[in-house]
DNA sequence: AATGAATGAGTCTTCATTCAT
DNA sequence: AATGAATGAAGACTCATTCAT
């Protein structure tokens, strides 16, 4: 009976992953996540009190999901560009294993104060494990340089949600390129002048 | 009659901009646009064809007037880190003044497959002009540099856009930063040792 | 226009007059009323914010009506039993007069307060109205006597709702015996002994 | 199995007197019955066809005990007056006792003619059981006095529905009262002239 | 060109009822 | 007999769009 709830409550969290991913959420039915689980519409009440209660659901899983396999595969490196690179893979990957299931980050249904708290969390938290990560390098202004290296990997993943000829490998070489980039800067890819130098 | 015409067409826009800007695209009501337009429901459909076509023009207006801008700013320096410094501070300032609209940029219909090539598009000349100055420097991957200094923009944004506090100053600052760190990389704000470099 | 607006208001209150006067509240969708007011689903909320409202409506409409004509008509005698019997004539022959379109008195939607609220009012008003009467007659325990006529007449009307082959006639006749049994008792129409008289 | 399947029974009907009563049949599920109950929702079904037979058991119940308990109650008086009395003191104690289930009687699906049908008996029966006290008595139009007197008690018994602090000897007042006004009329209450006499 | 009253397709949600266990 | 998970029909309400004026 667990089992079967829980199955049941897997399949709804499925599916309602696929479409409100690929679909947004306002252009998701909520029969349609029903016809995707193989359930009835009702049931789907069953287990989620409402659409957007669902959604939070969704998006909860999705984004604690991430949380924690960072963490696990944080321990794999000590050092700090070990460590950086990993976050880089696993931000790429973690798309790359998702793009068939979804191409459009989450559509949210705004004017919910609860999902918006619930996104600033997270962004939190993973800013924060980054920081933690540049911390232990010694870091000046970490958080500034954590929410700058999310925000390289958010826009380097892109072209793997888009374009189908990516493959896995590509997110990787994506992943070494941007923690190289991060570290070492541009100059290293770039041909500059000795005081060539950005003015404030 | 032309300069009334485009009064209202104006008109429409702004509070279109404002609306969809501020609530999204699905909250916000065709009968809002009017009345913040202040004109009735029914002229709103004589100078546009349906809301998702307003809202395309919308975003198309403030999408050419980013790139515009950006490419009368660029004008401004002639060394690379100055161009980059130039992208920094336009891309966070222009949030900066749009603040209260914030949600344009996210909350978008997402099964429309016009405004999702215009927004490829966009992002592919954002790109491009980001490319250009880039390859003036000498660089090798250049989109990829690209897109990484764009998202790391894209990410330093978004506190400005939630904190009310954040003044038109801190928006610099965390311009100069991006540059700074795009281009010297993180290890300026590090101790690394000599050989803790990055592996692929 | 104000006329046209008028118009559909008013249509849209005798249709759900009918509708929920012959089916009750539940048992009534939005859509019949509609129709029957011979517009589309969407225009009745253009009307009436909601099925409730616009049951509330009615039966304001309803009610403030059968007060009203009570007023005027009362004024046409100016003795106790007069009164009465106006009273009486009044109350069954405003029901005669709706037979065929309010077959089942309000069956309305409970956990409502404010309806709950304003039928208290109507009950109280109609009941000071016959108070007022009794006043003048220089009745002591008006409030019951007045309470006692009501429900009197409040049965009487039954028969005349469920019987179709009931006539004006016999509704005046019938408001004559409520008249006279109230002011006479029921001694006039019974054998009593002089000592058969009801023990508190 | 007898007993157990009666007290299941029981319980239900208990159950749904109880909840019918004091939310009405629409405002009232089936699921919740059987919690009250204490079964489960499918066990219902087991000694119940539907929502609609429920009630009508209900219903049923209810009325076939108030006039039970009124015969035997008119076996303690031989007079007219005595057993006027007891009516009206059974009709008010009645709802006193019942405070809290009052919707149960205005509150009951329209459409449903089986139900309309056992109401129409119900009533026939009450009155006739008056129309016989009032046989014994002599009156003419005995019909329309048991009506009479019906509809006086049942209006005379909304505050005691209503106003909770009405307690059980105001109940009996009251009864007193309305037998009084029923047989002597309202003169004894009142300052009329001789011929200050209804007109029909 | 401008209006805004009218439309009706579209979707979430509820809950009586069923049936496999 | 008892359960309660599952069903799906049904209906209130919204809002983009139209069109007579």
């Amino acid at each position: 009976m667990s089992s079967t709830s829980n199955h049941k409550h897997t399949a709804i969290l499925d599916a309602a992953y696929e479409l409100f991913g690929s679909g947004g959420f306002y252009e998701t039915k909520m029969s349609e996540i029903a016809v995707q689980a193989g359930i009835a519409k009702g049931t789907v009440y069953l287990y989620f009190k409402s659409k957007e209660e669902l959604f939070m659901a969704v998006t909860r899983r999705d984004c604690e999901g991430f949380l924690q396999q960072l963490q696990e595969k944080l321990k794999a490196s000590d050092t700090l560009s070990g460590k950086l690179s990993i976050i880089a893979k696993h931000h790429l990957y973690y798309y790359y294993e998702r793009k068939r299931h979804t191409k459009l980050f989450f559509r949210a249904p705004n004017n919910n104060p609860e999902l918006v708290a619930y996104m600033t969390l997270f962004m939190e938290e993973y800013m924060q494990a980054v920081v933690k990560v540049l911390l232990e390098g010694g870091a000046s202004e970490p958080e500034l340089m954590a929410q700058s290296y999310i925000g390289m990997l958010d826009r380097l993943k892109m072209d793997i949600l888009f374009d189908p000829s990516f493959m896995e490998d590509d997110a990787y070489k994506r992943a070494g390129f941007a923690a190289g980039l991060f570290i070492k800067g541009a100059m290293d890819y770039l041909n500059l002048g000795q005081d060539d130098r950005p003015v404030e």
